[in-house]
DNA sequence: CAATCGTCCTGCGGGC
DNA sequence: TGCCCGCAGGACGATT
């Protein structure tokens, strides 16, 4: 499912290939995911320069030359995909100059592509999420000043709450608390300064590790041109229920929290 | 007030 | 083989 690496993966992969490019030709094929009229979407970004593109959390902003937004969340199955066929999963197919196609296609339809007003656009993205992992004041000391305030919650579902932090989902969640050697279920505020900064060193490594891979693939994810994200071989417990853990052999258990599956190694994350 | 639950959707895997 | 059931999951709204 694309998290924070998998789509400033599609980002930046996009800024090469449609920025500056002008939409000569908008097609709707699944009206569900949008959230205005068919004729209204077509009206409002045919013949309209990309302008930039953005991402804050999992959220990805293409900004469009008329002071519009596309608004883009690709939840658990959501891909844009160039110069495809398109199939019963594409919803959106935006044409460019020479026959060049962007489709936006969504297996399960629980994303969305928002026609918004920029200004309406930069309102979402700055109120409603936390700190982005990888910016330069998500410092050590932010990041401990946040917990303070969430001692009770259990620290995996937190680092997966948008407000509290922007872009983690349930793969990287997992990941970071092995990282750490934290167990999932550890309440924020039994924390030692030492977990809290491996926590905090985890989240960094991992997420940038993961966008120079070029995302994770399970389930659908793929990017721009189709292709799977490496980082799915650097996993190390995401979906290994049963499996032995890769530093200490025990075996990796799954438990649910808060509905989300969730695999760590009883042993060596405490 | 905060945490948890149901919901959206579709492909796939398990069980018989 | 084939059918049916249930599960997976991000985020929102409803509920406890």
């Amino acid at each position: 499912m694309p998290e924070l690496p998998e789509v400033e993966t599609i980002k930046l992969q996009l800024e090469k290939r449609i920025k500056g490019e002008t939409i000569r030709g908008v097609e709707v094929l699944n009206p569900r995911l949008i959230n205005v009229s068919v004729p209204k979407f077509i009206s409002k970004t045919k013949g309209v320069k990309i302008k930039s593109l953005r991402r804050r959390a999992k959220l990805l902003v293409i900004d469009l030359s008329s002071g519009d937004s596309l608004l883009v969340h690709l939840k658990l199955t959501g891909l844009l995909i160039m110069d495809q066929k398109p199939d019963k999963h594409t919803s959106v197919i935006f044409e460019f100059e020479g026959s060049k196609k962007l489709l936006y296609k969504d297996l399960r339809k629980f994303g969305y592509m928002k026609l918004l007003s920029t200004s309406q656009t930069d309102k979402i993205l700055n109120k409603e999420f936390g700190p982005e992992p990888l910016s330069k004041d998500f410092t050590p000391e932010k990041f401990k000043e946040l917990l303070l305030k969430k001692k009770k919650a259990k620290i995996k579902p937190l680092l997966m709450d948008q407000k509290f932090l922007a872009g983690i989902g349930n793969i990287y969640a997992q990941e970071t608390c092995f990282y750490a050697k934290v167990n999932p279920e550890r309440k924020v505020g039994t924390l030692e300064n030492g977990e809290v900064k491996d926590v905090y060193d985890g989240l960094r490594k991992i997420m940038n590790a993961a966008i120079k891979s070029g995302g994770t693939s399970v389930d659908a994810y793929r990017d721009v041109d189709g292709r799977e994200g490496n980082f799915i071989t650097r996993l190390k417990v995401y979906g290994r229920e049963g499996q032995e853990c890769f530093r200490c052999g025990a075996k990796i258990k799954a438990i649910k929290l808060s509905g989300r599956t969730t695999c760590f190694c009883p042993k060596c994350q405490r």
